[in-house]
DNA sequence: AGCTGGTCCTGATGGC
DNA sequence: TGCCATCAGGACCAGC
């Protein structure tokens, strides 16, 4: 399950192995992602030049110059550079190939995405996908200001709002529940019900905890391989995540397991006011 | 067998 | 009546 962090390790990866080249083929071995493949992007996208890898939000843009290809993983979507062509497995759904090697983008349960974004429609931050995205949580307009003004009025969940992904993006389930612990805020808070002063720890938490995921390489549970083919299972140091039941890090505290909306919400009762 | 989860979509609700 | 924002719930999946 592939979080922010593991998307912009991801992003580095491809920057560094693929951009710059030309692709030679464009094979669709299995459309059936979260929407099918167009096979079209065999033909737009041949012998073109991948200039640039970017990322917004989860979704990593492959810049080819007449357009974008939008990836998102999903849950279980990886892309893996292979120097030499093998054997497909199965739910190997795509290869974008290079002379030096391929891209393979594998992915059990079909939560991913390859959609084309053609230049004509103009920039990329205007496709329907990315359009509706809060800003990034490394965008310097993002701190305490920022989400207590966009929390005025919501009388969700903060957990919730901040997985909604409207106010900032790359918050996903692991580190919603982190942020939220380091910033000693319960989950279930209705937004609009916190201070000021609190959101500017609930920013400082944010940006601290995706940072540090960063740094150590990206942190997952499974399912993540970097773009160099090599594992990159990091195990995330969790101070809460995945640890119903176990003493709390800081203050020994059993802690707590919360469903909201069908999500499971791991939090500390001491710690999180 | 049941649980898991990112994100889009649909549909209900409520305010103006 | 209509529209928009908000919010909940469903759907999509295979692996464990």
């Amino acid at each position: 399950m592939p979080e922010l962090p593991e998307v912009e390790i991801v992003r580095r990866g491809l920057q560094q192995t693929v951009a710059g080249r030309a692709l030679r083929a464009f094979t669709v071995r299995d459309p059936r992602l979260r929407w099918p493949v167009d096979p079209e992007l065999a033909v737009r996208l041949a012998g073109r030049r991948l200039l640039t890898v970017d990322r917004r939000g989860k979704y990593l843009l492959l810049d080819f110059g007449s357009g974008w290809l939008l990836v998102h993983l999903g849950m279980s979507g990886t892309l893996t550079f292979l120097r030499e062509s093998s054997e497909p497995r199965r739910h190997d759904h795509v290869d974008l190939v290079f002379d030096h090697g391929l891209l393979r983008y594998h992915d059990p349960r079909r939560f991913g995405a390859m959609v084309w974004h053609d230049a004509q429609q103009g920039a990329v931050a205007g496709h329907p996908l990315l359009a509706g995205l809060g800003i990034e949580p490394f965008d310097p307009r993002f701190d305490g200001r920022w989400l207590y003004e966009g929390s005025r009025g919501r009388q969700v969940a903060i957990k919730q709002l901040l997985l909604a992904g409207g106010l900032v993006v790359g918050v996903g389930n692991i580190y919603a529940s982190e942020s939220l612990f380091r910033a000693g805020i319960r989950p279930g808070t209705p937004a609009a019900r916190i201070s000021r002063p609190r959101y500017d720890r609930l920013a400082g938490a944010i940006r601290q905890t995706l940072e540090l995921a960063i740094e150590r390489g990206g942190s997952s549970l499974r399912d993540f391989v970097s773009s160099e083919g090599e594992q990159g299972y990091f195990q995330l140091d969790a101070l809460v995540y995945g640890r119903d039941g176990q003493p709390c890090r800081v203050c020994g505290e059993p802690v707590r397991l919360l469903r909201q909306q069908g999500r499971s919400t791991f939090w500390c009762r001491r710690c999180q006011r």
